[in-house]
DNA sequence: AAGAATCATAAACTTTTCTTTATGGATTTA
DNA sequence: TAAATCCATAAAGAAAAGTTTATGATTCTT
């Protein structure tokens, strides 16, 4: 039993990336992003987070597929992945069975 | 200053919703609803979750307003509202202006 | 090579969220 | 009206997530 295996997975999956888009931090970085990379020390700047919590939040929003990271000289620059917000809205629609979406 | 106000209430309110899909109780209990309204007996019953933890999960998705419930006799019926998944995609999607949705 | 700048990580702590257990309210049935 | 069914809520405890503080690694500059 417990046929449920394979769309277990997928909800797990799919409740770990909405968990990332859960933070009002979070939110705030991509809206960041969302106009282009930037570099942590930027959005220390920008957000008046401390660098450390900044950090933090960025390795969620990473796990999560949502930024990538590129190290250039001694600077890390973050960029948001629309396709990742795609994929998302689209794993939810197909789990949720709706078809008004994509 | 704090010219944020706007997109702030807006970020806040984003952030509510994406944490009510965080749970994989309650996607799976989305995905129940998405085959049709129930009650929470019947809930119970599919999703061999307890009856208090069911009704705590299903406050959490009233209140972000994924779905509605409506008594009857002595149960309550439970229906997912698709506009709400909607509008959750439309207000991500213009925070982020990202344009390859709807 | 020493110092400065940029990030990441670890540890300790705080806050939020989730879960269980117990109880009560409302409605129906016997 | 007494018992049974369905559901919500409150209180207490457990678990997870977020925050701060301290430290270290890497790269650049001088």
């Amino acid at each position: 039993m417990e046929k449920r295996t394979q769309s277990d997975k997928e909800i797990r999956r799919l409740g770990k990336r909405f968990q990332a888009l859960r933070s009002v931090l979070r939110l705030r970085i991509l809206v960041a992003l969302s106009k282009g990379e930037s570099n942590v020390r930027d959005l220390e700047r920008e957000l008046h987070i401390s660098q450390p919590l900044l950090s933090w939040h960025l390795v969620q929003l990473r796990q999560a597929g949502f930024v990538e990271a590129e190290r250039v000289g001694r600077e890390v620059r973050y960029r948001i992945l629309p396709v990742a917000f795609q994929g998302l809205v689209s794993d939810m629609a197909a789990l949720l069975d709706f078809s008004f979406i994509k």
